[in-house]
DNA sequence: TGTTTTACGATGCGTTCGCATTGCAAAACG
DNA sequence: CGTTTTGCAATGCGAACGCATCGTAAAACA
């Protein structure tokens, strides 16, 4: 046999590829040749990790995911409000890094209305930064219905992560609301 | 030549298909075949009224832009407050027919990150509506930043609507996340 | 009534698609 | 050192795609 290759690491690096060709040309560019000149490989290397192309959008899928939770993780702070806003913002597309991701799950968001299988690992992740949204304005501001502005934050930096992909909000815009909406939560329970 | 046709009436008739298709199997399944399918006619007859794919799908967008608009303009009330809540629970997919309608918008915006033809318009409605919400605000509770709580709300019930296409929020309880946003921007300026 | 024009239906073309198949060089392994 | 297994590249296939072309029935118009 060949060279023994890293078999995760080739998949992800065709992962990306798909990711970079979502991000630029929307899901449905992505193609098994597309994707190939993308990696720049051979059509062939893509199929040899990929049995089929709905494997390859799915692990796609998890790969942003991944590298969504991983920014999310990378994110610290003591104070609890800090850290909250801190949270917010990491989940617009600010940072370079997020910018890039950012429209990979716009798409894959709104193919999730018409595919289920995309909807239960997104309404997953939503659930968990739901319980740890609530923590955190507890942790600042007690009482009140904490899951439910939880719930509202989530719905309103979702909403703002699309409107500054359009170009309707611009990033420092963005920044503002989040700090205004945040207080506004935070203040007056 | 044969009998003359509504010609408005049937791209109309066609342009619904189109939308019909996107709400349930996404914007990638739209092709002139499919599409003649839905519209249960012929395929010659989508190419007769539609000289490309893209004229059909840009038609299918003013469409339901059109339909959108037309919801909003059919709410009425001459209490602010009670209009304001009328407008942003139009937005959702609460009723029947914005149900039907959330979806296509939906793929719209997503297609939107990607394709700045789709931008334009979205940017300049959603400008309108900005407008008109701090009209409202202002009507309300004077003072404050009443442009930038629009926007926040604006954000907040277009990711609402997202969360509850994919099944994260029921219906009933975005209503009650619009009933308390709204309320904390109004009394809490 | 003849002519023209309209509204299609039908068919075909070239391309691209996902996927299956085949072949083979190279390294791991006994 | 030979065998086996792995990692690919190449090619081909049938289906579906957007779009162009052609033919024609029928109604409006002269």
């Amino acid at each position: 046999m060949p060279k023994q290759v890293d078999h995760g690491e080739r998949r992800r690096q065709i992962g990306a590829a798909v990711c970079r060709l979502i991000a630029t040309k929307g899901l449905d560019a992505v193609s098994l040749r597309h994707v190939a000149a993308e990696a720049d490989v051979s059509m062939g290397r893509v199929q040899h990790y990929f049995a089929t192309k709905d494997e390859l959008l799915m692990f796609a899928f998890e790969l942003i995911s991944e590298r969504v939770a991983a920014r999310l993780g990378a994110v610290h702070s003591d104070d609890p409000a800090t850290y909250l806003r801190a949270i917010l913002l990491e989940l617009l597309p600010l940072s370079p890094a997020a910018r890039a991701e950012a429209p990979v799950l716009a798409a894959f968001l709104a193919q999730a209305v018409v595919e289920p299988r995309l909807g239960q690992p997104l309404r997953e992740g939503n659930d968990e930064m739901v319980t740890w949204l609530a923590g955190m304005i507890t942790a600042v501001r007690p009482g009140g219905d904490p899951r439910r502005d939880a719930m509202a934050l989530l719905a309103f930096v979702d909403g703002l992560m699309l409107q500054v992909l359009i170009g309707q909000v611009t990033p420092a815009a963005a920044e503002d609301l989040v700090e205004h909406q945040l207080s506004r939560v935070l203040t007056c329970g």
